[in-house]
DNA sequence: CTTGACCTTGGACAGTACTCCACTGTTTAC
DNA sequence: GTAAACAGTGGAGTACTGTCCAAGGTCAAG
């Protein structure tokens, strides 16, 4: 799959996508031609990539994380292994979102002292 | 308050209050020395614009924020609708959130085509 | 009256995540 | 065979959110 193909399947623009190479978050093959051939996989790949990000993890970080799936030896236990750690992130910031809510929750109404401080 | 204060007390460093009141987001006076001069109200206003940070909101939006709770005649309904809308938000983020754990949790132990794609 | 803590400004620098550009080469369609 | 669509490179630029520094002014304590 060239990278106009991917690019247009995992709904970024290819400057983005040679952004990604370039940092070591996707990799490909070249063809004879000098044009840059993507597995299949990669769509997929990006997609859990905007998830992560979404996690509020850094490319940096979801970088990371390709690198060790490929060096795992069972990749799908470490799959499901790295999907369990990404549901505790989420189920953190959920608490995190929850305690949020409550505090802004009991001051509705109170009208707290945020008057013109901004 | 000087700035030193406000920043041990809001937990910020200077540079960082600094560049909050460039871009808008505190404002005090001056004192006949130049230094700058905070309100009390200054400390919870920094608290909030943390709270309102971890809530994915930008500086920017947070500062239109400000300026619109300066420009409200009756602040404390001001500000509970404020609050109202960013428990809409904390909710929305919720719910995403509980979305893309329910896509990871059926992916666990499935092995999905993530693999060497990274 | 000096020392040290605190304050000022302006500007440089950093890290993240892109985005755009010019210029050039390749492939595809007519 | 030529034009359009696609690909490559290198490098500059942008937006956001700070962070650090140098050079200097202010103030309280000893």
């Amino acid at each position: 799959m060239r990278i106009g193909e991917l690019a247009a399947q995992a709904g970024l623009t290819r400057d983005t996508i040679r952004f990604y190479e370039k940092i070591g978050l996707v990799t490909g093959r070249r063809l004879p031609n000098g044009y840059r051939d993507f597995p299949p996989e990669a769509v997929p790949w990006l997609q859990y990539v905007r998830t992560a990000q979404t996690l509020g993890l850094s490319l940096a970080e979801i970088a990371r994380t390709g690198e060790e799936l490929r060096q795992q030896p069972d990749t799908a236990t470490a799959l499901s292994t790295l999907f369990e750690e990404k549901i505790k992130v989420i189920d953190a910031r959920m608490a995190q979102l929850a305690a949020l809510r409550t505090e802004l929750d009991t001051r509705v109404g109170t009208g707290c002292p945020l008057r013109a401080a901004g």
